[in-house]
DNA sequence: TTTTCCCTAGGTGATAATGCCCATGGACAG
DNA sequence: CTGTCCATGGGCATTATCACCTAGGGAAAA
């Protein structure tokens, strides 16, 4: 059997010492580097936004799975949680995945499915952590413009080019290059293309 | 009370006469326009692709809830789809999510809440729907490019200049430009930030 | 073999974008 | 009242992009 050695890290969170351990053994023997976390505040105290795959547990004591999964939405954090449950419902496994879970599994579950399942999540990782960064970058960089300069940049992120702006906007085409301009370099942009893949991250939540 | 009329139609797939018609009662007091539909079947020969959100029934004789999802998502038809069931299961409700329902909603279900619901849902029919008009000209042009043609337009979309990417693929300026111009013309792209866009929808499933 | 498609590349000119200088007027905070 | 930010716009030079023309070589299909 060859055992692949994956550089990103999985994270267990779970209050049940035992399953940790069964788990921690099951991803060892897949090649996994992971971690164990006791509940999701410990978890949350430690993550510093890294590439990684979280498992969660449901049902925790103090924050729940599903509240932890929601605090990682608002930090803006896109790495990929697969939550794991006892006694799940239809609705908690409906809201799990609205929060952009990649899986809802219930225990018990059958070990080769969930190393199947994590070899697709780490396979798509670079991706969504470009993503992320993307994204990061985007929402800084647009607090620092001011209202024409947003104006601006959805405008030319729709492409119209600076003569169709200027006519848009009423202004001439000099002062729609300075906006451009100033767009570009307080959205670290180095291309057109990445100032239009930036603002596409921002509009999808 | 005001009562909205809400131009795109809500398609109702259900092989409960009874229930098709409670439901369309329900949506014409909410000002919504709604067509019922015996069966998978039936939609599927009707459907034209037209913008419009979809009702659907989980357990149904025949092709089932699941399967009439699958196959929209297999041609390509980006339609909010609400899954509705009296018995679901877990897994079953994961799966449906996994492909992109809206929602996944158990009988006995809130009136009121099934309206907030189809409000959200109506207010981004236009950006998805604009989504969808992307994605088929993405494809539609993408299956006309040639081998070369598709190197080039992925890197012009990475944001490479002309320059950059003929030194990246080892051809002159020239000949690069002239890549670029037949990719945005089979393309159909108006400008950059367009084909950006397209290749966006093409990246993600 | 001839036709067709793809990749290659140069020339010329028009249009667009970018970077640098300059400046004015309004709004708002200190 | 003065400094700062914002929006406005002109000039000038360089580079990029694009649209039109030209054309040769190779591969595959008719």
């Amino acid at each position: 059997m060859i055992i692949e050695v994956n550089q990103a890290p999985v994270y267990i969170v779970d209050d049940d010492s035992d399953f940790r351990e069964s788990l921690a053994w099951l991803l060892d023997s897949g090649g996994y580097q992971c971690r164990g976390f006791a509940s999701a505040e410990a978890f949350l105290e430690a993550y510093q936004g890294e590439a990684a795959c979280l498992l969660l547990d449901v049902r925790m004591g103090g924050m729940s799975g599903l509240e932890l999964q929601h605090q990682l939405l608002e930090r803006d954090y896109l790495l990929p949680v697969i939550l794991i449950t006892g006694h799940g419902d239809v609705p908690m496994a409906v809201e799990a995945m609205k929060n952009h879970a990649v899986d809802f599994i219930s225990k018990p579950f059958d070990d080769s499915q969930l190393l199947a399942l994590l070899q697709r999540v780490m396979a798509e990782l670079p991706q969504r952590f470009k993503r992320q960064a993307l994204r990061h970058q985007a929402r800084a960089g647009w607090a620092e413009l001011s209202g024409r300069e947003r104006e601006v940049a959805v405008l030319v992120a729709e492409g119209l080019s600076n003569k169709a702006l200027a006519e848009a906007l009423g202004i001439s085409i000099k002062t729609v290059e300075i906006h451009r301009s100033r767009v570009m370099k307080k959205m670290a942009a180095q291309s057109l293309a990445q100032l239009v893949k930036m603002l596409g991250t921002l509009a999808q939540p």
